[in-house]
DNA sequence: GCGTGACTTCGATGAGCATCGAACTAATGA
DNA sequence: TCATTAGTTCGATGCTCATCGAAGTCACGC
């Protein structure tokens, strides 16, 4: 027999759960309050629902004092949320053109703990032809130039005993193109960060660069192409 | 605002229906009552839930006389199917080892219309090792040796005005490695088939090979590693 | 034309479940 | 110690929707 799918899939099919999970992939860990709030319904729902989705395996709770933070399971079920989020937006594209944020979500977007969107795809190309990176069966591996330059800009990329590969190729949804996840690619989102060459925006997965924020991007990486930071 | 994912989710997760797309992983197209029975709810339950289905766009049906044959609408749709097959083996992991058939679906099952699973990823590292494919970007690239391989096998692989590219890499969910998909790995298949090498399983995704069948598939991509056909 | 078989529509039934109010537990900080 | 805030459990409510029986439509073949 095949496993039952439907159990995973009824998990996102509520409307609330699904709008949970989509703004989890914003990579930050969110109490059980804000996650209600964000969700427009009260603590006790949504307290259920989280229960729900913990015990599904889609998210992981840590606690801390009286708070509870709550985060996706794994990169799978962010890849899973995403390949959703994809076909979504593919199927719906005959209706009303969805609103003033999507524009700058196709651009650079929060996926789950790295950077996606139209500036990630340009930075993977970059690196791609300065043979930083090489794709290599389904991972992407760092050459050993890529190493040094890396290295370089002070990114740990150690060899770990954890598990995760240190660079992964990621499928993107409004381009059908690659863009670069594993911990690299977390790397490279953080250091955006710190550096204050970008920034979150509070309430989507959008990342807003700012001008010189993004000269600086694309004079690090060597893009070349033109990407307008204001929309 | 983000796109809702919770449509296509719940869609998938009632039951009844997840078992249907399931079946259609087969690649077969079937007609309503084959799935009703298979699915073992009555004609009228089928065919509310084959409306809903082809309405969400993750079917599409075709009228045969009084027939109608259901399937599923695009390699999307099945890609995100198996997707969630593979995660929720992963998480239903610590149960009881799930029945008979199982370790057969791993060897080797048919990917709605590629061949998958322990032998699908062999010939994948095979015709990679003989490099007649690369990998590119997120496409596989048939190599000038490969063309000339493959064009003397009797394939078609003529650049086609359809969309659909030549080769695609796909990840596996037993293994997590690539097989081979696309239009290539749709004729490898079918060619599997026509030559009477394997056969496909009748209430299952699974394809048996014949035992002369494997030798003469080890033998023509020159498949080196242990394979047994017979489990 | 008429029986047969494939599929659909309609209506009724019933179960599952999302939701919230109210009352509870637990951690915090003054 | 006590008020406050985070989160939970319980029970009631009401809606959605899967399911099937019965009756309808449509295509086929004799």
């Amino acid at each position: 027999m095949e496993p039952d799918i439907s159990a995973i899939a009824s998990l996102i099919g509520d409307q609330t759960r699904a709008y949970m999970l989509t703004t989890l992939m914003g990579g930050k860990a969110l109490t059980a309050t804000e996650l209600a709030v964000d969700a427009n319904v009260t603590p006790q729902t949504a307290s259920s629902h989280l229960a729900k989705l913990v015990d599904g395996q889609l998210l992981v709770v840590r606690k801390q004092g009286r708070h509870k933070y709550f985060q996706l399971k794994s990169t799978d079920v962010a890849e899973l949320i995403e390949k959703l989020l994809a076909m979504t937006t593919k199927i719906t594209k005959p209706s009303i053109s969805t609103g003033p944020s999507d524009p700058k979500l196709k651009q650079s977007r929060i996926c789950y703990d790295h950077l996606a969107g139209e500036f990630a795809v340009a930075l993977y190309d970059s690196l791609a032809g300065q043979e930083y990176i090489v794709d290599k069966q389904c991972d992407t591996l760092l050459t050993s130039t890529g190493k040094a330059f890396f290295k370089d800009l002070g990114a740990d990329i150690e060899p770990t005993r954890n598990k995760r590969p240190l660079c992964r190729s990621c499928l993107d949804w409004s381009e059908r193109r690659n863009h670069l996840s594993g911990r690299l690619g977390q790397w490279i989102l953080e250091d955006l960060m710190n550096k204050g060459w970008a920034i979150k925006d509070l309430n989507s997965r959008a990342i807003h660069f700012t001008p010189k924020g993004l000269a600086s991007f694309k004079h690090r990486y060597g893009i070349d192409i033109y990407l307008n930071s204001s929309i």
